[in-house]
DNA sequence: AGTCGAATTTAGCATTGGCTAAACCTCTGT
DNA sequence: ACAGAGGTTTAGCCAATGCTAAATTCGACT
């Protein structure tokens, strides 16, 4: 059992590493509807420079990539206008915070500073899946007690 | 203290980011070569086909991959021939080992499936701090008593 | 030695995500 | 009313990562 196919290895690891791929393709749009929902929770409107200062990015790369956005339906905007989420954009938005959430509280619990659990957390969400997910909130249930 | 100024919080948040940039410019090196010495001690040499058949991408994006990896300093090959690394791509590599392992069998160790474990820490890996890497590290000694 | 199949490389292309500089709107305060 | 500041967009660029198709080289077997 231990002694697996050259192919079949190949297989397992291609199957990870094409995971990881489909992962860093979707974390953007994921990264930018919940930035744009935590500024409109915070202050009323998320405006381009705003999303651009957060994420640390230039103004027109934001620009560029809010029309992504449009057209993936996450997001609308008039020109020279603040930034809306439509419907879909709120729902991505709320999962997203939700495992980021629990991404962050978990490493906390297992020790690690603030400081340090806000910056992993903000990489590692986007390739937890959701069996890894269950796991850390067992594990946080778990400290609770 | 919960008051954040505007500024201070778009500084905070933009570090996170930035440094999860930063991670994703080190990956793909850091998998190429923890791949190519895999394929050295497991099957006497690394050849390009290996590698893409592993990564699950064609061959040309490996040859191309290559050339920058010698760039780096990570890797020599001559035409035609299979690829070595150098010193310090050999260094990278067992960094790497070292810490996929611990990702990996820390997942394990939280109660994560093996298929699972093997495909989220091949994403997770690259954005794990060393403070995170010690807190993970701490764990596993504290599952095994 | 010659041929053929597999591995490798080259060429040419697309997409994503980033940048700067310059032009353009909006809104507010006088 | 309108000037100026600040926000937004456009234009044009670059690097990284992927692809397919075609050309090339290597090596093993007759
Ligand atoms: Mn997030
Ligand atoms: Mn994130
Ligand atoms: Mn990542
Ligand atoms: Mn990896």
């Amino acid at each position: 059992m231990a002694g697996k196919t050259r192919q079949s290895k190949a297989k397992l690891q291609s199957a990870a590493f094409r995971r990881t791929r489909s992962d860093h393709s979707k974390e953007l749009a994921a990264d930018y509807v919940e930035l744009i929902a935590d500024l409109i929770d915070e202050r009323g409107s998320a405006r381009g420079t705003d999303v651009a200062l957060r994420l640390g990015v230039a103004n027109a790369t934001v620009v560029k990539m809010l029309k992504r956005l449009q057209d993936m339906g996450l997001v609308t905007q008039e020109p020279y206008r603040p930034i809306a989420l439509t419907g879909e954009g709120w729902e991505m938005a709320e999962t997203g915070r939700k495992k980021h959430q629990i991404v962050e509280r978990f490493l906390l619990a297992l020790g690690v500073g603030e400081e340090t659990a806000r910056i992993d957390s903000e990489g590692i969400e986007h390739h937890v899946s959701d069996e890894t997910l269950r796991a850390m909130g067992r594990f946080l249930a778990r400290q609770i007690s």
